[in-house]
DNA sequence: TTTGTTTATGCAAACCTTTGCATAAACATT
DNA sequence: AATGTTTATGCAAAGGTTTGCATAAACAAA
């Protein structure tokens, strides 16, 4: 039953001052037919009672929640949570907040999240879709209320949206080659979930990478893991471990899955990389810690989320207009470390 | 200069219906005295124009935005991370978002941050300080402004609001007792900023245990690393292993700094845990595929972000009444690994 | 028929700000 | 003195929703 003590409004300081609001709100938004006189006074009655503009009323009269919807797998990765931090830094100088989601690789959880969050709470969204991506439905039905939508690292085919992606094709081939240079010819590939454009670009490399370099394509080097993490690492390296003839290098599809891989390796009594190289992808500030350090490619996740924040503002801003939609790459870099020759 | 297709409002479906829009208002939220007839005509055109509330007039109406504001120094880290994890699990289900801010440890930034979300976009404060502490004047503008603030992990003395710790004096105490336990006597202690409670508890807690155990306490067994990264651990571990009579153990703030200890120590020929002893603090989830695997103490993050988030939201929802401040407690964990005796 | 009661609906204010249009006052020109 | 121009301010609507109060309509009771 405590009276919330309100806080100042233009209506409160217009009384104060015996002028219409209108006038105050002239007055603090340097608006020209104003009497120096009564700007003066206005704003300085204005910073001595704390007058702050509500934004909410603001956002009311100008249809826009300054809030933009970031919705990714999981936050605790590095990769993503970097992203975020490139998104932010962009942001913050504009004014414009974010709101997360974790869709958790979930497709119900992504879609209600785009349900919650579309209820005029926000004025565009940036996701990187789940890999569970049943349909598209709800992030077409985005388009149809006219609400900007960039898709960011991981492809969404059926969707004509502006994306930005990371060029896994030109890192995944690069690392392929770097451990065919160095001498490997027995490599495997730890891929990842099918359903992302991520894992399959990366695969794709992977055979070009070998094909060009004549070296024989084997089914069985290649074990899907089903996640990211550590743990994810282990059952397919077990797998590549117990062939009749076991790789000289693995490749995998990242850095999480590289440490499980390395664990179980060196576990075996395999030494790396004298017996088997091993490559990640994403360099994770753990990474280089590791013994041996991991040879691994370095994404741009910092510029990854910039670009696709100032993509998404530019959309916003120009009202969505019918523009042509953009598609940019960034391009990763392989970054040599103790795991390889 | 493209019309913008607003979206259906309720002035929209009252029009269709010939009736005011106080009635479908009154219908959508089911308002009893509204009859039966009506209601249903409004609900089923309401479903059909694909009527959404906008939330933006409700906020403006309930003074309420529905959003809390959680500042963090960084959220790369798993610690924190994992905390809005928390936070955010709590809020899901309330409908409540959250938008978040980094201080990256600068004083400037954070009381910029809360500048900026102050301006009623936001119910609520979850702050976890920096370290660059100067003044709390900006948390306690928030006092006069009546807006709720849960202050975790890190403490801020002058500040009287809710708050939420790990017993980090617990916590450490445990680790460095089974240190001595472990059978060793030339314990150090990588300490982190001084200006964190957090640091400080860990610090007292180290010095208490050698204490009850009777081992001598010496000042340049304590050394301070700048930061929670492995790199801020190098330093601070060469220092060590310079020392005339080197430590047979380490306990550092984190396991960031653990990592880049283990790291250093390895590097200068030195075996883990024979001749020297590393526990660290957190349990990242890369902690264990380290070799030797790191002995830490696990913090309940999780629920410390849950429990943050419940208690601010029901300081929001009571409408901050003046109720006890509540000072909360979570307990942390040793778990024991490779990296120790 | 009158009065009283219930039921269903509408009006208008409130939340706070901005802005197009109107207007009053002050001043300048003839 | 009359007309025209400039300057400073106010009015009111708009943005979308909820809700206390008023009221019209329908019905029941006397």
């Amino acid at each position: 039953m405590s009276i919330k003590k309100s806080r100042t409004t233009i209506i409160d300081i217009a009384k104060e001052l015996n002028v219409s609001p209108a006038t105050v709100s002239r007055a603090l938004n340097n608006h020209p037919a104003i009497s120096v006189k009564t700007r003066e006074a206005v704003i300085k009655l204005a910073r001595k009672m704390n007058y702050q503009p509500n934004l909410l009323a603001l956002n009311l009269l100008h249809k826009r929640s300054n809030t933009i919807g970031v919705i990714v797998p999981e936050i605790t990765s590095y990769f993503f949570s970097s992203v975020i931090n490139g998104i932010q830094d962009l942001l913050k100088p504009l004014g414009v907040n974010m709101i997360i989601g974790q869709s958790n690789e979930s497709y119900e959880e992504e879609s209600s999240i785009v349900r919650a969050f579309c209820s005029t709470l926000v004025d565009g969204f940036l996701i990187s879709p789940t890999f569970e991506a049943k349909n598209s439905d709800h992030l077409k039905a985005l388009a149809d209320n006219n609400i900007p939508l960039v898709i960011f690292d991981r492809d969404c085919e059926e969707l004509e949206v502006d994306k930005v992606f990371v060029d896994e094709y030109s890192g995944a081939f690069q690392a392929v080659e770097y451990l065919i240079k160095t001498g490997c010819r027995r490599i495997a590939h730890i891929t990842g979930p099918q359903s992302l454009s991520t894992a399959k670009h990366r695969l794709r490399a992977y055979k070009d990478a070998l094909i060009k370099y004549g070296l024989p394509l084997k089914e069985e080097y290649i074990v899907e893991s089903s996640g990211f993490a550590p743990e994810n690492g282990i059952e397919p390296t077990n797998k590549l471990l117990a062939l009749p003839e076991p790789p000289d290098a693995i490749f995998t599809i990242n850095d999480g899955v590289a440490i499980g891989s390395m664990y179980v390796i060196k576990d075996a009594g395999i030494s790396i990389p004298e017996q088997i190289s091993v490559i990640g992808f994403d360099d994770d500030p753990h990474s280089c810690y590791f013994s041996p350090s991991l040879t691994t490619v370095w994404q741009p996740t910092y510029e990854l989320g910039m670009l696709s924040a100032r993509i998404l503002m530019k959309r916003i801003n120009t009202n969505n207009d019918t523009s042509k939609i953009r598609i940019e790459k960034l391009f990763p870099e392989l970054i040599s470390r103790g795991s390889t020759k």
